[in-house]
RNA sequence: GUCCCCGUAGUUCAAUGGAUAGAACAAGAGACUCCUAAGCUCUAGAUGCAGGUCCGAUUCCUGCCGAGGACACCA
């Protein structure tokens, strides 16, 4: 149960019953202990729009809200120049705790994505290469966001999009025949310019080296990152079944594009975006973006998804519209979100340099993966919000693998796992909590308030994508326990105590280790 | 030139228009007869500049300065 959404019922009720209808306000956590657990700044709305007395609105709603939460609520303050701050009562803290025990793994799962399908699509980058620290950032962003999702009740999926198709693929042949119009080089490209047999059509070969390089080399980083895809997608498949021909027919069909200058245009600008698109180019093949609105055709239709969520790199923001127009035009409109991660830049000799496979400046997650630990990895990137535009040091990185913030995390957890093994409690047998009532010390009631933001997290985090949120709410848990274990004695000769203590470390525990699980971190029982 | 994103502590990052701007690392100080000291406690330290809207602005608007990205019949 959120408490908190429990808070919005009682607040709106409260409202309409003082005769404050139709604003639209939110459940604020107050900050402060003195603020108590939630706030409303609804009352200095009402005072702006009614012109009236902030502090008597607030007044009003607070005796109001002191009749319809009792069950909930200690006590309603108001405190100027308007604030009405809710403090909850230990009553309905037992509660949650208890419900913690009862739900165990499972504690944290909502309904909000009932009956919905959702996709997110991550990394994607191109099959020319391995992957570069700035392409893998979309690994861990992706992967924990659907993670959320699954969390959230969503069916989810996760999907890599090859783009084995077009130019890049024949300029890729070419690198690896090493004529005249290669372009990519490196180690890999060596080693399949020496597996190359007599084949000589660069588009052939393209596609092949192109095989090689996702199996043999991005599958694998991908992996040591501890992602595994649901789906992965080639876009030649949609050449090979006539999907591209067949939206191009459709969009013709209802009027959307005209020819110009012997090539096919998208009349995007009907649908928003701020230039017409092409769809064929005058030597007669399909662009990228004829095969992308046909693959999202497939996954709107085919797949059914009622969401889709792409990670992109930010160098990709100018297709954005071209995308939406082409997705509307099919009729799905406001079905696809689009994630920019914004880009990775690498200091080297304290300069900062563009993250460039062309000018060799970049840095494969390959390489980082086999000096740092993937949870550091995982976490480093994760603390990150998606409009970061993140500087990326090797030297430091290494420096701080050691001293990153996951190992206090996860300490926390090995820390929990080591009392509940000396209490000698078989907490197999911990289902309900007996002895909530007796915590009473403020390092105990934080510890539980701050497990019971797990769900407001997880609610957050579908709602807006702010996948940054996890780590941070990690570390506050991690620190709520461990300021418990220092304050309070968990295992004492009092009983009644002792068990109480122990069933909060157990909730702590489940909470702990769904965080880490959802951001792909693994939760050890020793340290 | 137009558009997108960003500018917060020494550093890397947080902060749905709310109350005293939070962490981590680095710096300085402290506490162990006691369940894991990778922990705890304390100190010092920041909103690029100039305006505007608002009861209230790191957040919204305008201008300037600075960094990154996009402006393809490439994918």
């Amino acid at each position: 149960m959120l408490i908190r959404n429990e808070v919005q019922k009682i607040a709106k009720i409260s409202l309409k019953k003082e005769g404050f209808e139709g604003f639209d306000f939110q459940v604020l956590k107050s900050k402060e202990k003195a603020h108590g657990d939630y706030s409303l700044s609804v009352a200095l709305e009402i005072g702006k729009k009614e012109k009236v007395n902030p502090m008597e609105v607030a007044e009003k709603i607070k005796q109001r809200l002191e009749k319809e939460g009792k069950k909930f609520f200690e006590k309603v303050e108001v405190l100027p120049p308007g604030f009405i701050n809710i403090f909850l009562n230990h009553k309905s803290l037992e509660k949650l705790v208890d419900e913690v025990l009862r739900k165990r793994e499972s504690f944290g799962n909502l309904e909000l994505g009932k009956g919905k399908k959702i996709q997110v699509e991550f990394v994607s980058a191109n099959p020319t290469g391995p992957l570069t620290v700035g392409n893998a950032r979309g690994g861990p962003f992706g992967d924990t966001l659907a993670n959320v999702f699954i969390k959230a009740g969503f069916t989810t999926e996760k999907a890599y999009y090859i783009n084995d198709y077009g130019n890049q693929i024949k300029t890729l042949g070419h690198s690896v025949l090493k004529d005249d119009e290669a372009k990519y080089q490196g180690e890999y490209i060596d080693f399949l310019h020496n597996r190359l047999d007599k084949e000589t059509d660069p588009y052939k070969i393209g596609k092949w080296a192109s095989y090689i390089i996702l199996k043999e080399v991005i599958k694998a980083t991908v992996e040591k990152m501890n992602i595994f895809y649901d789906e992965w997608f080639s876009e030649s498949w949609l050449y090979e079944n006539k999907r591209v021909d067949k939206v191009l027919e459709f969009l013709k069909k209802n009027n959307l594009t005209y020819e110009s200058e012997g090539a096919i245009f998208f009349k995007a600008k009907e649908f928003g975006d701020n230039r017409d698109r092409v769809l064929v180019k005058t030597d007669g093949k399909a662009t990228y973006l004829a095969g992308d609105i046909a693959y999202h055709e497939y996954k709107f239709k085919d797949k059914k998804f009622n969401k889709v969520i792409n990670v992109w790199g930010a160098d990709h923001a100018g297709d954005v519209k071209g995308l939406e127009a082409g997705i509307e035009a099919l009729g799905y409109k406001d079905k696809l979100d689009t994630i920019l991660l914004q880009f990775v830049t690498i200091e080297q000799n304290g300069e900062q340099v563009k993250m460039s496979k062309r000018l060799g400046t970049y840095i494969t997650m390959d390489d980082l993966l086999n000096d740092v630990p993937v949870d550091v990895v995982r976490f480093f990137f994760l603390q990150k919000s998606a409009n970061t535009h993140l500087h990326f040091n090797l030297e430091l990185a290494l420096e701080e693998s050691d001293k990153n913030p996951v190992y206090y995390v996860k300490y926390a957890h090995a820390r929990i796992c080591s009392v509940l093994l000396n209490s000698n409690v078989n907490i197999t047998k911990i289902k309900k909590a007996r002895y909530a009532h007796l915590l009473k010390e403020e390092a105990e009631l934080n510890l539980i308030k701050e497990i019971l933001r797990f769900e407001e997290i997880i609610e957050d985090t579908a709602k807006d994508y702010g996948v940054h949120r996890l780590p941070q709410y990690a570390l506050e848990l991690a620190a709520a326990f461990h300021k418990f274990y220092n304050d309070c004695k968990i295992i004492t000769e009092d009983k009644k105590i002792s068990q109480a203590r122990i069933e909060l470390t157990l909730a702590s525990k489940f909470a702990l280790n769904n965080i880490l699980f959802i951001m792909g971190i693994s939760s050890p029982e020793k340290m």
